[in-house]
DNA sequence: AAAGCCGATTGACCCAGATCAAATTTGACG
DNA sequence: CGTCAAATTTGATCTGGGTCAATCGGCTTT
């Protein structure tokens, strides 16, 4: 309500309470989404909105499940390492997207915001019971599961049968899809996040997914433009991601 | 009830309703292990059993979703195919897992069965009608679909990440694994499946699937027998699986 | 504006796994 | 048991993408 809005933290800001569901960007994407406005008042005390900086982790794979996660604003990257470095990032979360939904009580991925990241947090027990009473909720979140689930899938058929070019056209189409409910549609494709996240993300390295970049710049395909890339010729591009 | 139980029919075999779901062998694990003994006589009449033979499709991707299969015998191929024939193989299903369930009112993969099955198909409008007023059906639908997401995140780090070697050990210890709750721990692996699904399944190729075995077992530590692989140094793939 | 840094690009070379091509084994059936 | 057809294994060779090693270029710091 007062001018100087955040509680300052070392790291993560914690905003005062000051806030409601009813004008929050995401009401009408998120598991939220489901609940009518009598609801919405009660839920409105259960989560904290929770900011991080560019870099910072959220979670991590194998932590003890606390909290679920609504993303709010910004970009992060959910991912799974070996023991030897190795990293998959499993998927990229935008604002909408629910995080921390388990069976095992502990996290099954890591998750670091990418850029300035609000997150809504929820303590998991108060969350768990507020959904008790409340099948239409469950019901939502069961949705966003199976939309994820056949994303997952989607993925692996990228994973494992594509190869680098198909990867990369693949990926910035699907990207570019993902941002049209938040930015419209448009042929430049913001990309926030780096080339190693891209690179792990398609099963690549980083050098592959550079050279596949300038090969498609040279192409006509893409420009390669600060912070993401312009679509060119989108029916190359689709055409190489259909194949 | 008699003696000669089966409706013949050209390609699947349509069981006469003389089954229960009480003494049926998935009970404990699957969907319907959420709903109590009322609520499973009602749930009885929604589901009838369907037999496949070796190779059949149950559906396929695309195809308009109008029922969902709780698998009751037998093993599945669930597949993406692009548009040049590549296949991946998104995942084998087990008695006890349930199949169908997506947004899109399309099947968003295919399922073939690999040697006999049983089946039992639901109805999926009166399958949701069931659901509707019976949260904890929804809740275990959930749980199901949560697990599946968890398995799915494995698999993309397996595709994107791993070594040929490391894909083949993974997926013995992840298979057997899978094999525990229904027959029990043992260092026999059965492998129902061909060559080429298991190739499909880890983005190689069959040559190469073959190729490792061969290498394990000329290293001792594994032995290929008739229909499956038998683990003769655990420890070792387990190394292999780790790494 | 020079220096330093870090992510991105580019180049040279290499190798794990794909491809192509035979064997060889297995299984179904008369 | 013999015959096919299909699945698997094995061998020879090739190549897409990885690895290693410089640059390059855009920020920030001073």
């Amino acid at each position: 309500m007062t001018p100087g809005r955040w509680m300052k933290a070392s790291v993560t800001m914690i905003e005062p309470n000051d806030h409601f569901c009813s004008d929050c960007a995401v009401r009408g994407i998120a598991v939220c989404a489901s609940l009518d406005p009598a609801e919405l008042g009660e839920f409105e005390h259960l989560g904290r909105r929770v900011h991080f900086g560019a870099g910072e982790t959220v979670f991590s794979e194998e932590d003890i499940t606390t909290s679920f996660y609504n993303l709010l604003e910004g970009v992060m990257r959910l991912y799974k390492l070996l023991p030897d470095g190795r990293r998959q990032i499993v998927g990229f979360a935008l604002p909408g997207d629910f995080l921390g939904m388990n069976l095992s009580g502990r996290h099954n991925f890591s998750a670091d915001a990418i850029g300035a990241v609000t997150v809504c947090q929820f303590a998991k027990t108060a969350f768990g019971r507020f959904m008790e009473d409340r099948p239409h909720l469950l019901k939502r979140i069961n949705e966003l599961a199976i939309r994820e689930l056949s994303q997952a899938r989607d993925h692996m058929v990228l994973l494992g049968r594509r190869s680098a070019d198909e990867k990369v056209a693949t990926f910035l189409l699907g990207w570019r899809e993902r941002l049209v409910p938040l930015k419209g549609s448009s042929n430049t494709v913001p990309l926030p996040m780096s080339r190693q996240d891209i690179a792990d993300y398609l099963g690549l390295t980083i050098e592959t997914v550079s050279r596949t970049f300038t090969k498609l710049e040279r192409h006509g395909a893409i420009e390669i433009i600060h912070g993401g890339i312009s679509l060119r010729d989108p029916a190359r591009i689709e055409a190489l991601a259909a194949a």
